[in-house]
DNA sequence: ACGAGAACCTGTTTGC
DNA sequence: TGCAAACAGGTTCTCG
């Protein structure tokens, strides 16, 4: 589920609805996700205001009153679940951390595969934490740009797939979002990274900027049972032009008859790429 | 030093 | 229908 326009949607709909609360309770119902919670994880929380909601690249951060940020990442199937109390039968299987408002909200942390994790730490070593320090720029940021995203590939003789995976060269993109970026800025994902220089390295940036905020706008991606933490549907996996499309025609160069024509004649291919499937039209990426 | 692949863990989908 | 294999939005570690 979660990439930036995911993690993004998730944050605001966390703001709409626990900013400004006082957390009277935590449960916290296992000892670890990804890594072990720290020490006194719930004693720590509990009673906390929480001042705003932030997001850097796919962490969520939660300010709290103390000058403590609770950081979270939802890692593969990590989600938020917002309602009014407990759901009647009580917590659901994997609902690892569960946090009592003090007007009644209850939000769920549920999270089957546990890849995500929480960690808390003071606001003022935000910046050099383990998990933040390594991160690259924020592509909706205005420290995003062509020159900087081809300094960050420069040299690099890894495929440019790969390299938009890597949080340290921009940071937020995932899966789903680098295939489609590369298909709208015409770009092959088996290209070597270092030769996206100058006008590819524009025309990626401004197609990473597009994709995204379009993502963003459309509540991002819901995959199988994924709901935004207001319980809405992000709808943008209707938009996707290549990402899960694997024999259908590329929606914007018709090549099921090109000269990139699979036997099959459809366009969209699907490869796999340091062990992940990429989807792209051979046609129109060069 | 760098990049590909495995590993982490569980649930769902696909294929025989 | 049933079972096993493949696959899934992320990140980190190991190995070559």
């Amino acid at each position: 589920m979660p990439e930036l326009p995911e993690v993004e949607t998730v944050c605001r709909g966390l703001a709409l609805r626990l900013q400004g609360r006082r957390l009277l309770r935590v449960d916290q119902r296992r000892p670890d996700l990804r890594f072990p919670l720290p020490e006194n994880f719930a004693a720590r929380l509990t009673g906390r205001r929480i001042e705003r909601i932030a997001r850097r690249a796919k962490f969520i951060l939660v300010h709290l009153d103390d000058g403590t940020v609770l950081v979270c990442h939802l890692g593969m199937s990590g989600r938020m679940v917002l309602s009014d109390g407990l759901p009647e039968g009580g917590p659901e299987p994997h609902d690892h951390v569960i946090f009592h408002a003090d007007d009644g909200t209850v939000l769920r942390f549920n999270d089957a595969r546990r890849f995500g994790l929480m960690d808390l730490v003071p606001e003022l070593r935000l910046a050099t934490h383990p998990l933040l320090a390594g991160l690259g720029p924020e592509p909706l940021g205005n420290g995003f740009n062509g020159p900087v995203l081809a300094a960050a590939l420069k040299g690099r003789a890894t495929p440019i797939k790969a390299a938009l995976l890597d949080q340290r060269v921009v940071a937020g993109l995932g899966n789903i979002y680098a295939s489609e970026s590369l298909f709208w800025a015409g770009l092959s994902p088996r290209r070597l990274a270092r030769t996206v220089q100058g006008a590819r390295a524009e025309r990626l940036a401004a197609a990473i900027k597009r994709v995204l905020t379009e993502a963003i706008a459309a509540g991002g991606s819901s995959l199988r049972d994924y709901v935004q933490a207001t319980g809405e549907l992000g709808y943008f996996q209707h938009r996707w032009a290549v990402y899960d499309r694997a024999g259908q025609r590329c929606p914007t160069c018709d090549c099921a008859d090109g000269p990139a024509a699979r036997a099959d004649g459809f366009g969209i291919r699907r490869i796999v790429q340091s062990g992940r499937a990429t989807f792209y039209c051979a046609r129109r990426q060069r």
